[in-house]
DNA sequence: CGAATACTTGAGTGGGGTCAACGCAAGTGG
DNA sequence: CCACTTGCGTTGACCCCACTCAAGTATTCG
């Protein structure tokens, strides 16, 4: 069933998010707005986009949570990215056709799904759409160098430590934290699986941070970054491959 | 001294490597190879890109090495990706205006230094080729998930052997490759920055794969893979992130 | 032919992995 | 409303892959 984008709430999210990667003209705005797009409920551990697979259309978080992983033969798993209302992780299936990954959803989730000749033609009437969507992209690649280097050089707890910072920088962007309270339904296997860690070790340095009084975890979910200071430190956390500043990158 | 960029002969690389992505209509071919570009000659181990600064300028790898990496505060370093001729490493800087990391010669090197003006206006002439630039980017950033995967869930050897095989087949692909003989000028120093390992335990893998006659690496800075399928096994390489079949992907 | 710059080797160590239970809350169905 | 299941967090014991430190031995190059 065909609706605008803007028929979800989910969209201030999109807009949020592209209005912090840089200036989002209002003509954009509205020909983004007035996309026709396709709303889907999926529930949680679904794959929005399968590995090895070749999507004809492209997806807009609208809520929810989801990931981008890859499953290795001797059943390992690797999460490259964690995905939130607002996020556009399929975009790139735009320009490479055959997926070398999977995308799947943490929690249940609704996603505004996009064809991709629909956006070819949005972005060769608007380019500066175009400009602001590779940004983005390029934004996501920044954040796998980031993973990258902490998955190769820094310790357990100095990576747990940097994906919380990470994690609440984005959800702030799109005004979903509330103080340094944010969602974050990813289980402990799951943040293993993203920071090259074992279950185990996940949960035994998840409870330094919190007897030391760096983060809290509610039952509901949600994260609570309690001193962040020492958690910044202690993640040696520089937000600058984040590109959240649009005023000095204009 | 602003030259064409078709007057340095590495200018076939750039060209090889494009069409590798995807269709390079003529009209496009000659307008890239017009552009007016400054020839940069670098010596080994100095910065292309410094970490922090906002370049003005792009640059194209005629010749030589260059690799992408990260200093931590405490002295240690995570190498991103490796870059050789035909490459266009730092194109990100131009959406994204600070640099988050540092791109630094690993060899001498020759670099075709272009104005990010005349890249944006070439792209707005040819839409098809900032798609093609786009793809290109989003391939590097394949190749930051597949690292990734690699520190986080791959054993020391299959790293080793993985990053062998992408080498190789990034080499053949821009005709830089004779046989399974490619240049890789990396020392097992960078390429335990690269892969999260130490130099000494680099050193003793690369013992492992040379007796098990796996690779050969030669004084002058080559390598040599001399069982490919027991290589690409060792390492579960998958070509797939490298997106370099154009037929398919058309 | 020194002086760097790699590459090698050995010995000892530790961060994080594995394996195997157990606790506990939230369904779910009878 | 209780028995069963399922998913997630937690704990303990043991172990190994890769790291560190320290000392070599080639190469390369001015």
């Amino acid at each position: 069933m065909a609706v605008r984008l803007s028929s979800h709430p989910g969209h201030v999210h999109l807009i949020r998010k592209l209005k912090a990667l840089g200036a989002l003209p209002a003509a954009e705005e509205t020909a983004l707005l007035d996309l026709p797009v396709t709303l889907k409920e999926m529930a949680a551990d679904q794959d929005i986009a399968a590995d090895h697979t070749r999507p004809s259309h492209s997806g807009v978080l609208l809520n929810g949570f989801a990931c981008r992983y890859k499953m290795l033969p001797d059943g390992a798993r690797q999460i490259h990215s964690f995905h939130i209302a607002g996020d556009t992780p399929d975009l790139i299936s735009l320009h490479l056709h055959t997926m070398d990954h999977g995308l799947g959803t943490l929690t249940p989730t609704t996603v505004a799904v996009i064809a991709h000749e629909v956006l070819r033609d949005l972005m060769l009437r608007h380019p500066r759409l175009g400009e602001l969507f590779w940004r983005d992209t390029l934004v996501d690649a920044a954040i796998y160098r980031e993973w990258m280097t902490g998955i190769g050089r820094r310790t357990a707890h100095g990576r747990i430590a940097h994906l919380f910072c990470e994690m609440y920088m984005k959800s702030r962007a799109v005004a979903l934290a509330n103080g340094y309270v944010f969602a974050f339904p990813a289980t402990q296997q799951e943040i293993g699986d993203a920071l090259g860690l074992s279950t185990v070790h996940v949960n035994r340095v998840m409870q330094d941070l919190r007897s030391e009084g760096l983060i809290a975890t509610r039952p509901e979910r949600r994260a609570a970054i309690l001193d962040w200071d020492r958690l910044k430190a202690l993640g040696t956390f520089d937000s600058t491959y984040l590109h959240m500043d649009p005023v000095r990158a204009a």
